[in-house]
DNA sequence: TATACACCCTCCAGTTACCATAGAGTCAAG
DNA sequence: CTTGACTCTATGGTAACTGGAGGGTGTATA
């Protein structure tokens, strides 16, 4: 008694080309072969093998560790092994997918406000440590920050390291008054002698988003960038930074559309 | 101010490959192109664009959807349909997911005693309507099943149609008295004058499982059968047929070796 | 000025588990 | 002998990249 691809295909509720698809791997070949006209005929003895596979396979196990399996080139032990990783990973996935669904809730809920794409896209990044020249202060308004970068300037006088990357400035405070501290990023390893540069932690998850146009704006990408970290259930762990990409022309720092400023904060996930 | 493809990259988080694969794709091209080194030079003005991309592609959005998005040739009506699309997606997903979870810390119990590949492999498929013709009774036993048979075959004398598959029975009731009906598939116009066929009616769900050697075995198979059923959330929906896919030799249903059976029972999802 | 080194380019192959199609051959019934 | 349902091989496609080969470019240092 022996079938034809096609009615071992609708026993096994599978497709004809998977069949074939399966013998060429090898995983389960026909048992017979026509030699002239190619024709696979299999019989029902492996069926029961067919059905081993469908049932692994739909456990999400890759048809290459089935075919390792089947062939007892793979013990119980490793078995037991690849199920539970496979069980591990389905864990993060479905976790993975629920914030995902939180994310389009909140993308949703956003929509019906705003008519529009919106205007400040927030990322999560990790964020390297940064070896850093500063200067802290307090200042009474946050357009009160020019004589920070001053005085960095002058400390740092003519013997200046080359910078990292842009400037930033970090703000620790902003009540009962507002503290900041103005930062060049440079090499790990530079040294000017009698000034000490300190590093800034790596952060594990960093809100981060891009505002372009005049300083002006900027608080109203910081409170996109806080109304998304609410919306996203996270909270906020850490000073947050304003990092230059592209300053405006001097003298246009209210009025240059052309600054690109990168806003950032350290957040965690709030666990209710 | 030109950024190189490897300084954007860092700046959006991404590998400079995919950037490159962006840029053949049109969805964010460089903003120009060395003529003679091919280097491609992004400015800081398409960062917020990539990060666009970026969140949207985090939400589960297709890059030609995004594509499509970017570009305005997709409302945000629509926008809103493909999110509802995408969260009720998930949802399946997630579903699918859990399930599959579930079945796999069944096979490892299953794997906590048992020391080898299970014997019964178990699939859920959907049964299309089948017409028969039957013959149905109370028997003693399971071994008492003949006569049936015989009836059937006496009824039908010899203007039998043709089966369209393996003959089968029906298991209506074992309790208080075995109640069985036998059966003999035919097309759906096939007519008998004088004698009704009737039909089965389609099964949504209906867990199977295929029992190799002679008809003794029988009961091991369906104990696994519900085993199976039981440990993974279902319950039994209706009378549990046996089909016969290869019957043994005449005179050795109790030694047969090559017989091939399929079990199957009717199911639904427990809802607790 | 030479050279090292990091960076960039294009093109191609590979990933997974199949599906679709083309073009040709086969089988069973009427 | 034809018809229609089935089968074969071979190739190309899917999504979103990753990796590599083979070769060119840009800049900082010796």
């Amino acid at each position: 008694m022996k079938l034809k691809i096609g009615e071992f295909a609708r026993l096994g509720q599978v497709s004809v080309q998977t069949l074939r698809y399966y013998d060429d791997l090898g995983l389960i070949k026909a048992g017979e072969v026509d030699r002239f006209s190619g024709y696979r005929y299999y019989t029902l003895e492996q069926l029961p093998r067919l059905l081993q596979i469908l049932a692994l396979k739909d456990l999400g196990i890759s048809l290459q560790q089935i075919g390792a399996l089947l062939d007892h080139e793979m013990s119980n032990i490793e078995l037991r092994q690849v199920l539970m990783l496979k069980q591990e990973e389905l864990r993060n996935e479905v976790q993975g997918q629920l914030e995902r669904m939180e994310r389009i809730e909140a993308r949703l809920r956003l929509l019906e406000q705003n008519e529009r794409v919106p205007s400040y896209e927030v990322v999560i990044k990790q964020v390297e440590p940064i070896r850093v020249f500063s200067e802290q202060g307090k200042v009474s308004s946050y357009w009160e920050v020019d004589p920070l970068w001053m005085r960095l300037h002058e400390r740092l006088g003519a013997r200046k390291p080359a910078a990292t990357g842009p400037y930033f400035t970090l703000c620790h405070a902003s009540e009962p008054e507002i503290e900041l501290e103005v930062c060049m990023p440079v090499a790990m390893d530079a040294e000017v002698d009698g000034l000490d540069a300190h590093v800034l932690p790596a952060v594990e998850s960093m809100a981060c988003t891009v505002h372009h146009g005049p300083f002006t704006g900027l608080i109203t990408g910081f409170t996109a960038l806080m109304t998304w970290v609410d919306a996203n259930g996270y909270i906020i762990a850490g000073p947050d930074r304003e990092i230059y990409l592209q300053l405006p022309e001097p003298g246009h720092f209210d009025s240059d559309p052309s600054a690109i400023t990168e806003l950032q904060i350290p957040v965690v996930k709030a666990t209710a």
